[in-house]
DNA sequence: TCTGGGGTCCTAGGACCC
DNA sequence: TCTGGGGTCCTAGGACCC
């Protein structure tokens, strides 16, 4: 949520985007990997394989992002593929992130190779230009990285900034550079507007972020919705977002997805996968002490239709084997028979554990003397808050927990 | 050469309640 | 006797990003 106080001072926004991540972390664990052409693909060998990140040395080939692997290995023969080493780029984004907290406790990641910062409370080290210098040059020299950082008075802005010098860039963009750095772009380069939107866009005679910024908001609300709108205003500089630390930690889904070696349409096959998927959603919820009461199941088809069926629960679970059943359901009551290319489960509606046992606590009826105490209690604190956190109290196994306010209730009733 | 896997946010319709 | 409109929840799909 963005609150309600905004500052006057205009504010200083960091958007810090490492250079190709994790081709540059490989090239620092192997330097003799420096200097050639490097893609990391997943699972070369199999179907899956998929230009994930490249080097700029690739680039030069025309090596890019999603590209298959056997396309990119034609546009250059000399590529040098490796599969992705995630606990190596988690391992230096930590130590990235590390070096912007060493500036300012203002810093949001977004991914695991970016994040933005607001230093605007930072004179005392230096310019931002200074500071942005220094950043660049600790994760060059400690980490052996190459980064670009944007610096401007919103995040929009700076994200802009961040993409228009690679690599090892710092650009300051301002309000009254708009007109000459950001106008000019082509539409697709806008944060925010994929192939769809610029489509669109273009059948209205949009080709520029310019275009955009000077366009009539009613006709971009009636061809884009309230999403017209944000976009315009970005297009002419404006974007109230705080940079918001917390928000990493406020993750509202989890979820894995596989594509098959082959596609199936054997159906213990696609049990033992599903298995598989929500005994990984279980412990990557149990690493984040969370339980669900929602899930998702996601069947991509042969022909790569895309459908997503998922259930709302009355009980939060945790247990691979609870998503599982509901999972396998799903599957059960919506495959169309046709063979399958994906599978995925998806955990969400996530409450805290600690929450959520002591929403267990508070219902568990004989610790009280009486169901009418309980209730009574329960009425009284109503008063107090001047309303009642749950949303049904006939059923207790569907109260809603997720707010600051239910947390201070709850303490209070403990007492 | 055929297109991965991890997410977020938004929209829209139907059910249901008041 | 016929009928409005707001609000919330649930589900499914689309668009976008890294």
């Amino acid at each position: 949520m963005q609150s309600k106080w905004y500052p006057k001072k205009g504010r200083v926004i960091f958007h810090v985007d490492m250079n190709s991540f994790y081709a540059s972390v490989e090239a620092a664990f192997d330097p003799s990997l420096k200097g050639k052409p490097l893609a990391i693909a997943g699972n070369p060998e199999e179907r899956r394989g998929i230009i994930v990140t490249s080097s700029y040395e690739a680039r030069k080939y025309g090596v890019k992002t999603t590209m298959p692997l056997g396309e990119a290995r034609r546009l250059c023969p000399e590529l040098i593929v490796m599969g992705p080493t995630f606990e190596r780029y988690r391992t230096a984004s930590k130590e990235m992130f590390k070096i912007l907290a060493d500036v300012t406790p203002l810093v949001q990641p977004v991914s695991i190779d970016e994040g933005y910062m607001d230093i605007t409370d930072c004179a005392d080290q230096g310019s931002p230009p200074e500071i942005a210098e220094r950043i660049q040059q600790r994760i060059n020299e400690e980490l052996d990285l190459p980064c670009s950082i944007g610096i401007a008075p919103n995040k929009f802005l700076a994200k802009m900034a961040s993409d228009m010098k690679k690599p090892m860039g710092i650009t300051i963009l301002r309000k009254r550079d708009l007109e000459t750095k950001l106008w000019p772009l082509p539409i697709e380069e806008m944060y925010g507007v994929g192939s769809k939107t610029a489509e669109k866009l273009r059948k209205i005679g949009i080709e520029t972020i310019g275009g955009l910024a000077e366009h009539p908001v009613l006709e971009l609300k009636g061809v884009l919705g309230i999403n017209g709108e944000r976009l315009k205003n970005r297009a002419n500089g404006m974007d109230d977002r705080l940079v918001d630390p917390d928000a990493v930690h406020e993750f509202k889904s989890i979820g894995t997805s596989t594509t098959l070696p082959q596609d199936t349409t054997n159906d213990t096959e696609v049990q033992t996968v599903i298995r598989r998927l929500s005994n990984k959603v279980e412990g990557r919820m149990k690493n984040k002490k969370v339980l669900a009461r929602n899930v998702q199941l996601t069947i991509r088809y042969h022909d790569r239709k895309t459908v997503t069926r998922s259930r709302q629960l009355k009980e939060f679970i945790h247990s691979s084997e609870d998503l599982f059943q509901v999972a396998m359901q799903l599957f059960d009551d919506h495959w169309n028979q046709q063979p399958v290319r994906l599978l995925g489960v998806t955990a969400s509606d996530l409450a805290e554990k600690s929450e959520v046992s002591q929403q267990l606590d508070l219902f568990n009826f004989e610790q009280y003397a009486s169901k009418e105490k309980l209730y009574k209690t329960i009425d009284d604190l109503t008063e107090k808050y001047g309303k009642n956190p749950f949303r049904d109290l006939s059923n207790p196994t569907n109260p809603q927990v997720n707010t600051s306010f239910q947390k201070d209730f709850l303490d209070d009733f403990k007492k």
